[in-house]
DNA sequence: AAACCTTCCGAAACCCTTTTCGGGACGCTA
DNA sequence: TAGCGTCCCGAAAAGGGTTTCGGAAGGTTT
C-alpha cells in the first residue's frame, strides 16, 4: 500500500498549474506565462504546456486569481421577488451586459425579510463580490443597504430611499402616458382606470401618467381611479362597477395584465365586444397573461431586460470608480395586440 | 483634517485579518485564533480582538479560506428554464436544504444552448464550486455533462440520459394517477384527457398514469388523449371538440394549468357549469393560473421546493463522498379547489 | 536559586496563481 | 577568446486567512 493509493470513492482533485508544469517539464512560472500568452516563452515550450493543460483538463483556479487581482469577477444579486418576474429578466440582462461572461452571479432570495437580507449580505461580502444589484418586489422605494459598504450597489426596479445611492427603475409615469396616448389615438374618449393596491407607488405613478395624458388630450377621466388589488378577481369586480356606473365607457385601462384579464372576462360575460365596443389594456406585458387572453392583450412592456442591462452597466462603471448616483428611469414601450386594435 | 479622511472617490478596501491584528496589537495568528474560538488565547486578548474586528467591520475573506480548505461553500445552479418556474422554487429549496446558509449559489441560465452551457460550466469549475445542480426546461431526459467532472452533479426536473448520474424528478406518472383518482372519487365517470405537446415525456407520463388509474377504476377513457400544445388556446379548442364529440363528458383532465384555463373559458362560453356538470383539473398548481380561474382550479402540485431540497440533499451527500445515483422520483400532491368540488 | 510547567503569543508554512527579476545558455562581434 | 546582447526559463514574492510549531514569559515547586 503506497501513499499514492487513493480510496476508490474519492473524486479526482481539480488539477492545478503545478500539475501542468510537472507534466510539461517546466516551472509553474513558465506554465503560467505559456497559458496566458505572455512573451518570452519558446513556441515549442508553449505548445508542450498547452497540450499538457488540455490533457488533464486544467482550469485555472479563479479563487487564487481573485486573491491576487483584488477582483473576484462575481456579483451578488439580492432579490426579494419570489416569483422571479422581475429578477430573472434582470439577471439575464445583467449576464448579457457583463459581456463574454467574465462575471458570475450569486443569486440570493431574501424573501422580503430584512434579517435574511442582512445575512445574505454578509455572505456576499465575505465572498468578496465586486458589486451588488438589489432587486425589489415592487417599485416602492426601499431602505438603503447603507453607504459604508466596501462594494458599489445598484438598486433595480425598487429604488433606494437614499438619493445618494444609484437606482434604476422603470418609468411608470410615462407608462401611464403611453397607454392613454395609445387609447386616444385609437379613438377612445371615455377611459376608465382600474388600478391595483393604492399603496403601491407603481399604481400611483401609472395613474399620474394616465391623468396627465388625459388632460393633455383635453379629456376628463371617466369616474375615479378604482384602486383594489393586483388580481383577476378585482379586475372582474371593478369592471362590473364601471359598466354599471358608466355604461358608455369605451376603454378600460388596467394597471396590470392580471386585472386586464379579469376585465376581459367580465366584458365577455356581459356581451361587450372587445375591442369594438371597449378597448382593454394592461401593464407589464407578461406573456403568460397576454398570450392566452381573448383577444390577446395590448400591454405596456416595462423592458426588464434593458433595466437589467443598464443596472449592470452602472454597476460596472461604479466598480471602475465612476460614481453614478440618483434615480435613473428607463423608458417603457407599448406592445399593441388585439384588445385595442381589431385583428386584421 | 485627520489622516482618517479618505478621498471621496476611493472606496475603502475590505479590511483584512491583518488590519484587525494591528488594531488589537496582536499577531495575525492570534487574531485568527481569537475570532475562531480556538484555545490558548487569553480572554482579555480575545475580547480586544473581537472588538477591533467589529469596529472595522471585518469579514473573513471566503476566498482565502476556500483556497486552504479545498471547499468553496458554493454551488452552481445551471438552468435552462428561462421563466424560472422550475428553477426558482428549486433554488429556494436548495437554499433551505443547505441549511443556515453556509452555501452560496451561482445561478447561470444556459437558455437551452449547449455552447452556452459548456461555457458556464467552465466558469463554474474555474470558480471551484463544490457541486452542480442542473435544471432542465422540461422533464425530458437530457444529455449528461459527463462523468469525468471534478465535482458531483445532480440533475433536477430533467433527468440525465446517463443512468449512472444522479437525477431527481417529479413523479409525473403518479400525478396522472392522483388526478384520475380524485375525479373518480368525486363521482366522475366520463373523463376526457386534454394534453400538451405529444413529444414531451411529461405529457406521456401523465397520460400513462391517468390511463392506469382509469383502468384500475374499471373505466374507459372518453375518447383519445388529445395532444396539442401547452397553451390556453389549445385548451379552448380541444374543449370544443370534446363537447361536440362526447357531450356527456363529466370531467376534463388537462395536462397543464394553462390548458385548464382555456377549458374553463370554453365551458363558460357554452354554458356548461363547473364543477356541477363538468369537473376540470390542471397540473403544476401554478398560482398565477389557478388563483384567477373561475372557479379556482384544482391542480396537481409538483412539489418543486421539495424537489429542490432533495436535490440539494443528494448533492451534499455526494460532496461528502456518498455516491448516490439513478433516477429518484419525488411524490406529488393534489390541491383541491372549486373546479372539481363545489364551493361550500 | 534552579528546574519545570503552564499559558499565551508570534513566526512561518501552506494553498494556487501571477509577476517580477535574476541568471544561464547561446550566438555574434571584436 | 573575451565580451556583449538576446532569448528563455526558474526562483521568489505577493495576496489573505488558518494552522502548526517553537519559544518567551511568568508562576510554581524543590
Amino acid at each position: 500500500m503506497t501513499t499514492t493509493e487513493e480510496p476508490a470513492a474519492s473524486r479526482p482533485k481539480a488539477p492545478t498549474l503545478r500539475d501542468v508544469a510537472r507534466l510539461a517539464g517546466v516551472s509553474v512560472a513558465t506554465a503560467s506565462k505559456a497559458l496566458n500568452g505572455r512573451a518570452n516563452v519558446h513556441p515549442d515550450t508553449r505548445r508542450r504546456v498547452v497540450e499538457a493543460a488540455e490533457r488533464i483538463q486544467f482550469t485555472p483556479n479563479s479563487l487564487a486569481q481573485a486573491i491576487l487581482a483584488g477582483q473576484t469577477g462575481t456579483v451578488g444579486l439580492l432579490t426579494n421577488d419570489l416569483e422571479g418576474r422581475f429578477s430573472l429578466p434582470i439577471l439575464m440582462g445583467a449576464e448579457d451586459a457583463f459581456g463574454a461572461g467574465q462575471m458570475s452571479i450569486f443569486l440570493c432570495d431574501a424573501r422580503d425579510d430584512a434579517i435574511r437580507e442582512q445575512y445574505h449580505l454578509r455572505a456576499l461580502l465575505g465572498r468578496r463580490v465586486d458589486g451588488l444589484i438589489v432587486v425589489g418586489s415592487n417599485t416602492d422605494p426601499r431602505p438603503s443597504l447603507g453607504r459604508d459598504l466596501p462594494v458599489p450597489v445598484v438598486y433595480a426596479y425598487a429604488p433606494s430611499q437614499d438619493e445618494r445611492d444609484c437606482s434604476v427603475i422603470p418609468d411608470n409615469v410615462n407608462a401611464g402616458v403611453l397607454a392613454v396616448e395609445h387609447l386616444v389615438a385609437t379613438g377612445r374618449r371615455r377611459i376608465a382606470h382600474i388600478s391595483g393596491d393604492v399603496h403601491y407607488s407603481a399604481a400611483q405613478d401609472r395613474a399620474l401618467g394616465a391623468a396627465t395624458a388625459l388632460a393633455a388630450a383635453g379629456l376628463e377621466p371617466l369616474g375615479p381611479v378604482r384602486y383594489g388589488s393586483w388580481t383577476e378577481a378585482w379586475g372582474r369586480a371593478a369592471t362590473h362597477r364601471v359598466l354599471d356606473e358608466t355604461p358608455d365607457v369605451d376603454a378600460l385601462l388596467c394597471a396590470s395584465d392580471q386585472i386586464a384579464r379579469g376585465a376581459l372576462d367580465t366584458l365577455r360575460d356581459r356581451g361587450v365586444h372587445v375591442p369594438e365596443q371597449v378597448a382593454v389594456m394592461g401593464f407589464d406585458n407578461w406573456e403568460t397573461m397576454t398570450a392566452g387572453a381573448r383577444p390577446q392583450l395590448t400591454s405596456i412592456d416595462m423592458n426588464f431586460e434593458m433595466l437589467g442591462r443598464r443596472a449592470a452597466q452602472r454597476l460596472v462603471e461604479a466598480i471602475g470608480g465612476e460614481a453614478a448616483h440618483g434615480v435613473e428611469t428607463m423608458p417603457v414601450r407599448i406592445q399593441v395586440r388585439g384588445s385595442t386594435i381589431p385583428d386584421t
